[in-house]
DNA sequence: CTCTCGATTAGCT
DNA sequence: GCTAATCGAGAGA
């Protein structure tokens, strides 16, 4: 198991240095029957007030948005769509809404536990979406607001480098809405991780 | 209370 | 490329 990552990460005052962070980290949720592990290869930046696609937009506060003006460590789970939950991890200090959607995943370890959850589809499309990645790993509502720094849910360091010339920078998906902020190149892209755990 | 719409996905054309 | 599925949050009356 590799060193879990502690506190000061989470408390990055940035969310584009955080979520190029977590991009080849090792997001780990422990199941009754065994953790769930993989390698983290796509995320998305949100945040500060400014944000026009982040929850805390403007600074308003509402019951669903509260977890992300928390100081960072924590998770940001909530519903969508009607149907799917989706992760982020919380970032920075207190008062300030910012926080990490995780988009994708690639499953390294507990593939035993996933398999009979995501029947008939194929290994790597199991977490290679946001909704697809709480689904694959079991996270839902009642992790919602938990410690990234607990025994539930938690990030480690996987030994893999991920280097700048790997990381492609996209818009964020589906908010249209946010006018000029739906443009800004704010998803980052891990493309090759899945070569490079081959080769593990 | 009512109405709109969403940080998505799967399945079909 | 298009859209149904599906329901709670958030805004406004």
């Amino acid at each position: 198991m590799g060193k879990k990552i502690g506190l000061a990460a989470y408390l990055i005052d940035d969310p584009v240095q955080g979520a190029l962070f977590f991009l080849g980290k090792k997001l780990a949720v422990k199941d009754p029957k065994g953790n769930i592990a993989g390698i983290i290869m796509e995320t998305e930046a949100y945040g500060r007030a400014e944000d026009k696609a982040c929850h805390g937009y403007g600074n308003r506060l509402t019951p669903r948005n509260k977890i992300i003006f928390q100081q960072g460590g924590i998770t940001y789970v909530y519903f969508c769509y009607g149907m799917h939950h989706l992760l982020n991890f919380v970032l920075g200090p207190e008062g300030v809404p910012m926080a990490v959607l995780i988009r994708g995943v690639i499953i390294t370890e507990g593939k035993e536990l996933v398999k009979p959850r995501r029947k008939g589809i194929p290994e790597h499309q199991w977490a290679d979406g946001p909704g697809k990645v709480t689904k694959t790993m079991g996270i839902t509502l009642a992790d919602n607001g938990i410690s990234l720094i607990g025994e539930r849910i938690w990030v480690e360091e996987s030994g893999l480098e991920v280097p700048d010339s790997e990381i492609e920078r996209t818009p964020r998906i589906g908010v249209d809405y946010a006018e000029e902020w739906a443009k800004k190149p704010l998803r980052f892209v891990w493309k090759k991780a899945i070569n490079r755990l081959c080769l593990l």
